[in-house]
RNA sequence: GGUCCGGUAGUUCAGUUGGUUAGAACGCCAGCCUGUCACGCUGGAGGUCGACGGUUCGAGCCCGUUCCGGAUCGCCA
């Protein structure tokens, strides 16, 4: 016989029902004459009383078992308010084990986050029964079935591309597949459909989306899962860069606040240079609820006859420190040290007067210019940070989030999103000396064939940008080349020939010199977004069954031995 | 691949200066208990202290090697 309703589904309008409900034992209470036991499905908990304890002979924690019974009022000092159906319970009167959990268990599901990763992954489909983490599975689901129906809504039809496909030769590393029926070769999983999206467009499908697997060989990271996961794939043909934040910014939007509480920044998102966010936050991926700004005193100091600063980029960061102890700003200084720097001045501006052993070096006209330009006001502190060019953006961010956190001035219950955008199209190889793409050879020059004829390549900005959430890069996308003519230029810059464009990207760009429009995509990453939904440290957390950080999958065995037939059939031996 | 941290009961951890039989909590097993909801009470089982080698009268603790895990950097067009 089959249940008649699931574990979060009894109410107090079922009040006297004979109802049958299968699922798993959640806990036991047993009071002796009488027993509670708490019953667990996909859908909820309910609590079902027996009285006679013979019937529970062999029934354990995690046991799977129906039990049939009468919904019963619960008493008015008994009644759960935890519990979606904590005004009632099942007086039962049957129960038949359906699937019996013999083993000991390795954790407590309840507590299964408490436990390492390791034995956790192992026994991933017993950890996925902990409503925690069960309900991340559930809101992925969600989640990519709302971005499906919106892209649909938006004009965009999904299409599936190969996970079979060649092996790309630029970009992360490649996992390879033998193939057996050619000797020596070797499929590739794709790093992401972007080549054939391309292709898609110059097929004429004007607006294609998937939510794409996509797989790169690389090692783990927080918020970077290894070996395989998905992005909202989308491109767009006739479309600016403008036409694609506007289908981003209106997506991104809807499924935050579909599925959080917490406020989300509104469209149209905030379009920072990449120049500026290095600049002002010390970073590509900005965390624009930190609300501290990095400033530029470089020209400043030039002025100074301060010998530590002067002639060398400085960058400065105001923050109110008031209240903060002498271990707050040698914590401050240690911080410092610890990434590398030789120091952290600072000033302190109380009542009109400055503060700081920096201090007798200024003027009290460059004490008033100061004052005017990083508009600091009373009681607050003035950072300095003075290193190399190559790093002295990169410390001043690393310092503006070590204040914003130890200030507690960043504002966790946010999403802020942004675009990042002009990334340079160029940038020069600092070991060969020689000029390489910046990001993705795909892209448009702003600017077009003209700007390649005529500017300086590190002057050139790509149509290429990120999307930012909190700190964390969601996507990156471009305008693309879809121009023979501008692409060989592109490449010929970069010191490929148009023999090396057709060895690399052959398909893209013999398609293009049949009529391509032009077209433009994003491809935000799935797993990014439902970890921040959910607000998960660790992008594994929001996986079914992720792989470890080391790409292992422990449950599975993967990756594991063939047998000698199998290397033989895929032409390959292993060397020792 | 580099650097740092860790590995003690099923799980999470403590373990003092190197010294008798290695502890706690939760879980598990048994008993008691008619209103709990992380039930409670009593008792019990459970350990190759990651592995190997060394120093020592004596090693969970010190030294070396190695394996495994975590963080971080490299890498991620």
């Amino acid at each position: 016989m089959n249940r008649t309703h699931t574990c979060n589904q009894l109410r107090e309008n079922n009040i006297g029902e004979q109802v049958i409900l299968e699922g798993w034992v959640d806990t036991i209470r047993d009071h002796g004459g009488v027993i509670f036991i708490d019953l667990r499905d996909h859908y909820g908990l309910t609590q079902v009383v027996f009285n006679d304890d013979s019937v529970l002979k062999g029934v354990t924690k995690e046991t799977v078992i129906s039990v049939k019974g009468t919904v019963t009022k619960r008493d008015e000092e008994t009644v759960n308010t935890k519990l979606e159906t904590g005004l009632i319970e099942v007086k039962a009167t049957e129960l038949t084990v359906l699937g019996p959990c013999l083993n000991t268990l390795p954790f407590e599901i309840t507590n299964s986050t408490q436990t390492r990763e390791e034995v956790r992954l192992k026994y991933r489909y017993l950890d996925l029964r902990n409503p925690k983490i069960h309900q991340n599975i559930v809101l992925r689901s969600k989640v990519i079935s709302y971005l499906r129906k919106q892209m649909e809504e938006l004009g965009f039809m999904e299409i599936n591309t190969p996970i079979l496909t060649a092996s790309s030769p630029e970009g992360a590393r490649d996992y390879l597949v033998p193939s057996r029926k050619h000797k020596g070769k070797f499929y590739a999983l794709p790093q992401a459909p972007q080549q054939f999206k391309q292709l898609l467009m110059t097929s004429g499908f004007d607006r294609y989306f998937q939510i794409a697997p996509c797989f790169r060989d690389e090692d783990a990271r927080q918020d970077r899962s290894p070996g395989e996961f998905y992005q909202l794939d989308f491109e767009m043909a006739f479309a600016s860069q403008e036409d694609v934040f506007e289908v981003a910014e209106t997506v991104i939007y809807n499924t935050f606040s579909k599925f959080s509480d917490k406020p989300v920044s509104k469209p149209p998102f905030k379009r920072i240079t990449f120049a500026d966010s290095m600049l002002k936050y010390g970073s590509d991926k900005p965390d624009l609820r930190n609300p501290l700004i990095i400033q530029d005193l470089t020209e400043f100091f030039s002025k100074v006859e301060f010998p530590l600063f002067k002639g060398k980029p400085v960058r400065g960061i105001v923050a109110n420190c008031q209240g903060k102890s002498k271990k707050f700003f040698e914590d401050s200084l240690k911080f410092a040290m610890s990434i590398g720097m030789k120091g952290l001045g600072y000033l302190t501006y109380t009542d009109g007067i400055y503060k700081g052993p920096i201090e007798k070096f200024l003027s009290p006209e460059q004490k008033a210019e100061l004052t005017e330009m990083v508009g600091i006001k009373d009681g607050e502190t003035l950072f300095f940070i003075c290193d190399a060019i190559k790093v002295v953006n990169r410390l001043a961010g690393e310092i503006r989030t070590w204040l914003g956190q130890n200030l507690d001035v960043i504002n966790k219950d946010a999403y802020e999103f942004c675009f990042i955008v002009d990334f340079p199209m160029y940038e020069l190889n600092s070991e060969t000396n020689k000029i390489d793409f910046t990001h993705n050879p795909f892209s448009m020059p702003q600017g077009g064939l003209e700007a390649l004829n005529t500017k300086d390549p590190l002057e050139i900005f790509a149509y290429q940008y990120d999307i930012v959430c909190n700190g964390v890069e969601l996507s990156s996308g471009a305008v693309r080349n879809h121009n023979p003519e501008i692409m060989k230029k592109a490449f010929d810059i970069a010191g490929y020939s148009e023999e090396d464009l057709k060895a690399k990207f052959g398909a893209l760009y013999t398609a293009f010199n049949f009529g391509a429009p032009p077209h433009a995509g994003m491809a935000p990453g799935i797993d990014r977004m439902i970890m921040l939904i959910a607000g998960e440290e660790t992008i594994r957390d929001v996986i079914a069954f992720p792989l470890n950080g080391n790409a292992q999958d422990l449950m599975m065995g993967a990756p594991g031995e063939v047998t000698e037939q199998q290397l033989r059939e895929a032409n390959i031996r292993v060397r020792d």
